[in-house]
RNA sequence: GGCGGCGUAGUCCAACGGCAGAGACAGGCGACUUAAAAUCGCUCCAGUAUGGGUUCGAAUCCCAUCGCCGCCA
């Protein structure tokens, strides 16, 4: 096929001339060419993992977006650090090893580059000098480093944040690591012979690959990320995130306040004798150390409808308080429930199900004996793995009391009313279950009361009496952090007479053995402990054979970008507090930096690490003030953010062109991070945990890793079906560009819709992009017989006409407004407008033209270099500054003004544009068809917006 | 079941609460051509999922319903 223009030749010319020319690379502070003058912006796309596969033109979109911002913000005088490395260890790879009995190291190569040279095709402008692999000795030294940071760290409770152990002066220290050994029961999967994290198993199966998993008790590493569930939801204030990503978090986090109730059990020969308890016997069971349950109740309210009470069927209790009649069934039915996943358990629409144990527990608010049972419903690892049930007021416990016949006892009334209500056992169907809030009835000391109120009272009145106290539940577990793997970072542990110690640092990095079995030894032992001698560290230490998951990588990997060759530190101190830096955002470009000195600030803590900033002269809505920590905190305890954010969709614009963003504290200290909505909750949970964790021990500057975080949508195959090998609709964006070209792939991707929205692959859609932007080329370009392009002659050193300026500068304004906001499609739409109206125009002033390909550039960087050559540019577009535009050759002179009668269009007038509201609506009046609609009505009001309309009420 | 997001021409998508159209695809017509492709020009096409409400004025804000998508159960 012919091609509407030479891409085939220029943009290979231009990719090699940007590796040759490192036009991409940015020095770190302190090295050579590096310009403390210009700020920093640091652009980062998710991590990738290499798989064998390669790209699909879904994969791409996130990586263009964050191209464009890169080469933008360069443009407008930023140092951008805009990286680009491998999430390499990882399952896929081992598996393929075991299959094919390959080296993965020699597989994970192998799709690096292939990888490496998609992306090259499309002409990103990555810095490749800071490539890093985390399968890299270099980069998982620090990996295992950063791990003994939390092997070596606790979280004290009273300061909220991590200290060293050293601090600690409990008996055990163990018992408080951030990394810690657990023997809990774990997600095994047999089929891929490892654990899985709670996060990798999808209705009970493996993420990866779709393998049933079963839970088994093993010995495993996990990290206490729990102690940090707080900050994590807290923290997220100062973020620039979609709400509905914060809202994801939050929901995974899970927090809930209640109170935590206990119950007395009654053994078989107690309950025989006593029908009932007061409330004081509870006290002095409880005082006395007898036997009792712990429930977490988020409605402590209703404690007085809790008619019975359940026990997840693997509660340890179970075995003791079980009457020998029931233990058959007991024992019977908790066979069946080890077969079920948690999926199956909890389900809704499933039947419940459950056993009487034979054990009674005291209510502690009224001494009432209730019967304890155990059903699958309830599940060990959430709360206390114990619930008191209150049937009147929960779905699943109504459901259940209905089905035994169990007491329902109605304790909540949507309507504040006297107290009466039944006691009996159910075998009233007409009862309804009502879960929301409301006020108390039949509850004695806290009758009548609603809701809110019932529980504080009800909780401060368990807690005077030693029966209960106020907790807050979180929903978030440990993080369980070593699996039975080969390809994966080994723990730089060792173990000795059955205890653990570090390895010493300079013992590290730790690289696994060489080994040419990769199989899971089937038996829940890692791989690693086939190397015999490997394991053997001295005469009676071994080494810890499980390793990391792939998270642990990509954990840190956006800190090592900044100073990948780092030797010394993860990363260096000053390139930290530069690209990392949690500075305001004072500047949107480098021209307003002398705008954004005379914001007051800067502490001058030389640490970095604390910043004041009071108001700020660059923001027009002057709204925006924070303030952040307090220069003797060097540690950054109080990390709390006062104060209110700057809207970022609101930036103000001044008339110079140059956005003055608002003065803005930003915790976080990546600008921008794309990615897919996949890692809403478990990479960015685990990214910012680590992140707080480094903070904390005094090794990174700011809390939190990213500040602003945007979510590509889906790229959907042509027939509007989620891409997938197994449908046949997967595109191959090698493919793509050999026919149109990587400036039209690019292009296109961007003009299809909003970056965030999902949506359909169209190659038509390809087609119209790639003829605009063939226009642009015969802009400037000329066809001559044969066939080769010249110069167009109508390229012409002239003045632009009043018309062309307004194009001119109309389109500066609407690309830079909508690249800020990552408006790309609307970006195009405004170059397209701007080409189709200089296509027919005889004569294409030269500075228009150039104005044009800066442009253009960040979208379609190729053929936007060959053009500027052409036209005689000497140093390479990408250098080029932004232009700027003049506010004043927008404005007419005359405006149109709509007529409306009743908010209906009626006439359109046109007036000076500096008329006043009484001239507007009287030339309004004057308006023939106005006239002809107001004819014998009564005004009865007149709305003028100036520029704009006139509305005109009649009745 | 709960939470969140999205429903605008045949299609992908625009539209500070103010004339429903920026742009593109597809379609139609014309110019160029022996013809076609390419190119250039012109053009058709929706009253914004549905029903209420707020407002001088609603695609936009609020409520309900339906449909699709995501997350959680």
């Amino acid at each position: 096929m012919r091609k509407p223009y030479p891409f085939d030749r220029i943009e290979p010319k231009w990719q090699a001339a940007w590796e040759a020319a490192r036009t991409f690379h940015v020095p770190n502070p302190g090295e050579p060419g590096f310009d403390p003058a210009q700020p920093k912006y640091y652009v980062l796309d998710m991590f990738p993992y290499p798989s064998g596969a390669g790209l699909h033109v879904g994969h791409p979109i996130g990586y263009i977006a964050t191209d464009i911002i890169a080469r933008f913000k360069r443009m407008r005088g930023f140092n951008v650090l805009h990286p680009m490395g491998w999430d390499a260890f990882g399952l896929p790879a081992e598996q393929y090893a075991i299959k094919t009995g390959q080296h993965p190291a020699i597989t994970t190569a192998r799709n690096v580059a292939r990888f490496k040279k998609q992306l090259e095709i499309i002409g990103l402008g990555y810095d490749w000098q800071r490539e890093i692999n985390t399968t890299d000795p270099g980069y998982y030294k620090w990996t295992q480093w950063i791990f003994l940071q939390l092997y070596n760290a606790w979280f004290n409770p009273a300061t909220n944040k991590a200290e060293p152990v050293s601090t600690y002066t409990g008996e055990d220290v163990d018992s408080v690591r951030l990394a810690y050994v657990s023997e809990a029961p774990v997600n095994w999967c047999p089929a891929l012979g490892t654990v899985l994290a709670n996060e990798e198993v999808i209705d009970g199966k493996s993420e990866v690959g779709g393998h049933p998993v079963e839970r088994r008790p093993m010995r495993q590493w996990m990290l206490r990320i729990t102690a940090y569930a707080q900050r994590l939801i807290d923290e997220l204030d100062g973020l620039d995130w979609p709400e509905s990503i914060q809202l994801l978090q939050r929901n995974w986090i899970g927090r809930s306040e209640g109170a935590e109730v206990h119950f007395p059990i009654l053994s078989a020969t107690q309950a025989e004798g006593s029908e009932e308890l007061t409330s004081s016997g509870a006290m002095n069971w409880m005082r006395i150390g007898g036997t009792h349950v712990t429930v977490f109740t988020t409605r402590p309210d209703t404690l007085f409808g809790a008619t019975y009470m359940v026990l997840a069927p693997e509660h340890k209790l179970v075995d003791a308080i079980t009457t020998e009649e029931q233990w058959p069934a007991v024992r019977d039915y908790r066979e069946r429930t080890a077969r079920k996943s948690d999926l199956e358990r909890t389900e809704l629409s499933k039947e419940k199900t459950g056993v009487f144990t034979g054990a009674y527990a005291i209510n502690p608010v009224n001494g009432e004996r209730i019967p304890i049972w155990i059903a699958d419903y309830v599940l060990l690892g959430y709360g206390t793995g114990a619930i008191m049930a209150v049937p009147a007021h929960d779905e699943r416990d109504f459901e259940f009391a209905q089905k035994y016949a169990l007491p329902i006892r109605e304790v909540v009334s949507p309507e504040p009313r006297l107290s009466g209500g039944g006691t009996s056992p159910c075998d009233m169907p007409l009862l309804e279950c009502f879960a929301g809030e409301g006020y108390a009835v039949n509850s004695a000391i806290i009758d009548g009361l609603p809701t809110a109120e019932a529980k504080v009272k009800i909780t401060a009145w368990l807690e005077e009496r030693g029966l209960g106290k106020k907790t807050i539940n979180y929903k978030l577990r440990d993080w369980l952090f070593s699996r039975q793997r080969y390809w994966g970072e080994p723990f730089p542990i060792v173990w000795e007479h059955g205890k653990h110690r570090p390895l010493p640092e300079n013992e590290l990095p730790l690289t696994p053995p060489p080994l040419d079995d990769f199989k899971p030894t089937g038996t829940g032992e890692p791989p690693l402990a086939k190397a015999t001698e490997w394991i053997r560290y001295s005469e009676n230490a071994t080494r810890e054979t499980n390793t990391m998951p792939q998270w642990a990588g990509s954990c840190w990997y956006y800190l090592r970008y900044c100073d990948p060759g780092n030797a010394a530190r993860f990363i260096g101190e000053t390139a930290e507090r530069y690209w990392m830096g949690g500075k305001p955002d004072v500047s949107a470009s480098a021209e307003s930096r002398t705008a954004a000195k005379t914001i007051v600030g800067s502490s001058g803590d030389p640490a970095g690490m604390a910043n004041t900033i009071v108001g700020s002269s660059g923001d027009p809505a002057g709204t925006a003030k924070t303030i952040v920590d307090g220069p003797g905190d060097p540690a950054g305890t109080a990390n709390t953010i006062v104060g209110s954010f700057a809207d970022h969709a609101g930036t103000p614009k001044t008339s110079a062109g140059t956005p003055a963003e608002a003065s803005r504290m930003r915790p976080g200290g990546v600008d921008l991070y794309v990615g897919g909505t996949e890692h809403a909750v478990l990479h960015l949970l685990y990214a910012r945990f680590w992140h707080k964790v480094l903070f904390d021990l005094g090794h990174l500057s700011t809390p939190e890793p990213f500040q602003r975080l945007v979510n590509q949508g889906m790229m959907l195959g042509e027939d509007g079906q989620k891409m997938s090998k197994s449908r046949g609709n997967v595109v191959n964006p090698d493919d793509v560009i050999a026919e149109y070209g990587a400036d039209a792939f690019r292009c296109y991707e961007m003009f299809m819709g909003p970056l965030e929205q999902m949506k359909p692959w169209s190659m038509t859609g390809v087609e119209g992009v790639s003829r605009f932007l063939a226009r642009v080329w015969r802009l400037i370009m000329e066809e001559k017989q044969d066939g080769s392009w010249a110069l167009s002659p109508g390229v012409q050193e002239t003045e632009p006409d009043k018309a062309q300026l307004k194009v001119i500068h109309g389109t500066i304004k609407k690309v830079t407004g909508d690249i800020e906001t990552l408006s790309f499609n609307t970006a195009i739409s405004a170059m397209m407008v701007f080409v189709n109206a200089f296509t027919n125009a005889e004569v294409k002033p030269l500075s228009a033209m150039r104005t044009l390909l800066v442009l253009l550039n960040p979208f379609a960087p190729h053929l936007t270099e060959e053009l500027w050559e052409t036209l005689g540019g000497t140093s390479t577009i990408a250098n080029q500054p932004w232009p700027s535009f003049d506010e004043s050759y927008l404005v007419e002179d005359e405006i149109e003004i709509v007529l409306q009668i009743n908010g209906k269009l009626r006439d359109k007038i046109v007036v000076r544009k500096d008329a006043t509201k009484e001239q507007v609506e009287a030339a309004a009046r004057d308006s023939a068809k106005i006239a002809e609609w107001t004819a014998g009505k009564e005004i009865k009001k007149v709305i003028v917006v100036p520029g704009k309309l006139v509305n005109i009420v009649v009745g």
